[in-house]
DNA sequence: CGTAGATTTGAATGTGGTCAATCCGAGTGG
DNA sequence: CCACTCGGATTGACCACATTCAAATCTACG
């Protein structure tokens, strides 16, 4: 019965009962035309933590949104160094690097057991066509991202490890209570290995911070469970 | 004689003759077609160092692209740090972040004198609806700067101050060099200041591995002109 | 219950930042 | 033509923050 809540056990394609539908990027994607909506969410797929939605240099078949679960994005360099890129919660949108090339520079992993809705590319494609409002909706999330990676370029150029992280948790906090959930409280999937190397720091360096943020009463910490306790203070970290 | 070649006293709007033309995005963006190219490209602008061409908050009016000289992007963060974004060099587009809301999210400002080309937002809309290939050309555009910004967080995350000024001299040198200048030498337009902002580094490191470089033969300096002596010398500094 | 992998904690090290003094070059005015 | 000025660039000394290496704990899961 619980299982029916998230989602897991239940394959059909409507986005009612969607539990991250209020944050879905498919409702704008689809200027908020459930017969629209329903049209490009044609498949969900269930992973387990590890398993690989794409890899880099895969051709771009579909794009996707988070149901329940976190993905990873991230990419390598020539020399073998593993930059993670982001995190994505249910409701965000993955893939749309890939709509310049037609192939997925970047790769995505399951971080946990994650569901994903696919929006298959060709169909996409006959809907932008058809709907010129898709286009604009389409140019309008890509450059809400580009938007998003110049404030992480700001975060990883300007600010120092507490500032970085601090940042990072209000942003993982506002972004999971926009998906329905209490702001003030959110699993934590990734990795501290993970998390550094998004931030640019040493995983000792994230693990540190967390439990001086704690000893400092701004959060607590159960294992990957995570309160803010004082959203203010954190702000003030950030400057 | 000499600034008939560099375009600066000729406001014709034409794209023949452009110094940039190899280069420029206007060629790609109208699908190869001339006519179509003509169309956008509506007027030129010539800015004197330090002006500005948009500033954070100020409606879309038009997309751009540098013809001669130099645009600095950047964003100043809700405490007032300053990020240096990016540098645009001839035949390179500005203006895309502000697709999504309409409004310029980051600033641009030139660095010398330079003339830019304006693409009028309202004719580049009309343009879309008519011929859905520059909707597909565009969204080509702003999924490849998401890639581009995507290198940009490798470096500022994962590289130390060394690789990331290596990177940055040779992207440069390479872009530079795209648009018809020999690839071995160019002109540092920007400040170290600046270039130590878009690095996330202190100019004094900035200067520091300037010298250095020069010291062990990797490369000339003299004021701002640049040249690579030993590029993969400067490849192999990124590991 | 036991192992492998994550996380935490500690101590030592080093890279890059900060502060400050000096240098250089372009532009200005005598 | 030379002194002066102002901003940018360079160089040096010192220090702090974050990394690295290492060991100890904790957690998940077979």
């Amino acid at each position: 019965m619980k299982a029916n809540v998230i989602g897991l056990t239940s394959s059909c394609v409507s986005c009612r009962n969607c539990p991250a539908s209020r944050a879905c990027i498919a409702t704008e994607l689809s200027g908020q035309d459930p017969a629209i909506r329903d049209r490009i969410v044609k498949r969900r797929r269930f992973m387990q933590k590890g398993e690989m939605l794409y890899r880099p240099g895969e051709p771009l078949r579909a794009l996707y949104t988070v149901q329940t679960g976190c993905i990873r994005t991230s990419m390598t360099t020539c020399d073998g160094e593993v930059q993670v890129l982001g995190f994505h919660v249910p409701g965000e949108l993955l893939g749309i690097d890939a709509l310049g090339e037609q192939r997925h520079p970047s790769e995505a992993a399951a971080i946990e057991t994650t569901a994903v809705c696919e929006y298959p590319y060709h169909e996409l494609e006959r809907l932008m066509g058809e709907a010129p409002a898709i286009q604009r909706q389409l140019l309008r999330l890509l450059s809400r991202e580009i938007a998003r990676e110049e404030e992480l370029m700001c975060l990883l150029g300007q600010r120092n490890a507490e500032s970085r992280l601090a940042a990072c948790l209000l942003n993982l906090s506002e972004r999971y209570s926009r998906g329905g959930k209490r702001g003030d409280g959110f699993t934590l999937a990734m990795s501290r290995q993970d998390l550094g190397n998004h931030l640019g720091l040493a995983m000792e360096t994230v693990s540190r911070l967390i439990s001086r943020f704690q000893d400092e009463g701004m959060l607590s910490v159960a294992g990957r469970h995570v309160q803010l306790l004082d959203a203010p203070r954190l702000h003030a970290l950030m400057e």
